[in-house]
RNA sequence: GCGGCGGGCCGGAUGGCCGCUCCUGCCCCUUGUGGCAGGGGAGGAAAGUCCGGACUCCAGGAAGCAACGGCGCCGGGUAACGCCCGGCCGGGGAAACCCGAGGGAAAGCGCCACAGAGAAGAGACCGCUGUCGGCUGUCGCCGGCAGCAAGGGUGAAACGGUGGGGCAAGAGCCCACCGCGGGACGGGCAACCGGACCGGCACGGCAAGCCCCGCCGGGAGCAAUGCCGAAUAGGGACCUCAGAGGGCCUUCACGGGCCCGGGGAUGCUUCCUCCCAGAGGUCCGGGUUGGCAGCUAGAGCCUGCCGGUAACGGCAGGCCCAGAGGAAUGGCCAUCGAACCGCCUUCGGGCGGGGAACAGAAUCCGGCUUACAGGCCCGCCGCGCGC
RNA sequence: CGGGCUAUGGCGCAGUCUGGUUAGCGCGUCCGUCUGGGGGACGGAAGGUCGCAGGUUCAAAUCCUGCUAGCCCGA
């Protein structure tokens, strides 16, 4: 991207509510989830759209953060549609042990194009901030 | 050197860091959704799902008939094919070469619009010829009768073509050549090719219309199928096959054996083997939404030799080459880098920009078809120049 | 994995099985007339590579083959 100067991406800001570093991302697999979290909130960006949803007290896995991703026929062929889903399992890795929260189910939706090709760094900063102000809006709106 | 034709192959490379999945080995006070190390990890089309198989279930197999579907020059290859190879015939091209669903229209039915006189074993509109009559100075015109089908015209197609003889005018009426039909004989495994001689021409097209002939095909599909676990009340209602049969031998008896009969696929029928005294289906209610096998060693790949024009086959040696399951095979960075664009050029190239087509396994093979940036190699044809 | 349907003017549909004559119908569009104007009625007109590419045939929207797009079933 830059100059052979751009060492290292900005060093990771520690989030407030810093989980424990071994904490799990487990893979969302039911199709009733994936509706709940849709029914849920949802903040767009550019490269992807993010549903995300606090599971009840009485569901399993409490501390666990459980992650789904789609990528409908929308997205173009298969090709395309594997490649939009790899890059969201990636910035969805990278992302969302520091900045997830236990106990949350979240959804990554890829965009036509744009969820393939749109700049990597950039899609990781936006992740961050849809999963901030999701958190934030939960909040205030409790 | 230019233009063209055919065939084969490749289809970004190397390294680093961080991940995913499978296999193997090791480690553990954390036997776990664990850790560490090593190794494997998309394609020529993985695609469309258009053919052919393997495999599994419908109990296994053989045969006939009917229906339906497919295929269709000949020979070969193959497990098989609608695929491939070689050949034949027809068409295109100057050639290399390319294209062809290419059996039967003298078994039958059907169709051939419009135009045209006439469209299937047809026809006389304009015409041509003779003769008779009428008109007329003549050329000629009109009408009747008889003969003809050459010329004109229509059409996709008009019942041989060209030339000559012949005739009142004409006509395969006669002749030559070509075409067509038959064909002794010769060549070829065959499709087919050549063809002495004979026939004076009769036999239009469409079967990707029905059809006839020959050949092939039972159905369903890995969500097939088998096993384990968990859960539940192995619950309830209804329906189907059905006859829970008969005889004989043996035994005190229980039981056993044989024969007839019944059932066990998904058109009907026959035969052989095997199996059965229970099996199957629908609906209601409840539970589960897990795991394992199938699952990758195969019509496999590489090399060499041999057979064959070739497709392909045989033998020997070597190799192990993805196995996921909301579905792995990735992300980022660096270097090198094709197309393409710009500038310069001593036409060899140099500098800068730029950054890689179509597309991703889902039971597995053999084909076909379709998509594809660009590159490499081999052979052939034509033209030009030089030796 | 298996099976089926559709594609024709701007829109909705016929015609395809059984090939041929002007590819037809309704709505819409445009022009004109009636009205002071609008609506409406009447008269007239324009507009179609029949999804794409090959093939069979004298002739193809129609028959055959291969593609493309969309939709619907079953396991």
């Amino acid at each position: 991207m830059h100059g052979p100067s751009g060492t290292r991406e900005p060093v990771e800001r520690p989030a407030a509510p810093c989980p424990a570093a071994s904490i799990r991302v487990e893979r969302l697999k039911r199709r009733a989830d994936f509706l709940r979290a849709a029914r849920a909130q949802r903040r767009a960006t550019p490269g992807f759209i993010l549903q995300a949803r606090r599971r009840g007290e009485n569901e399993p896995d409490e501390g666990r953060i459980r992650v789904g991703f789609t990528a409908s026929k929308k997205v173009g062929g298969a090709v395309q549609r594997n490649r939009a889903k790899r890059r969201l399992r990636e910035i969805a890795r990278l992302e969302l042990p520091a900045h997830g929260r236990p106990g949350w189910d979240y959804v990554l939706v890829g965009r036509r194009e744009v969820t393939a090709s749109r700049d990597f760094a950039t899609m990781r900063e936006e992740l961050r901030r849809a999963l901030e102000a999701l958190h934030r809006n939960t909040r205030e709106g409790k």
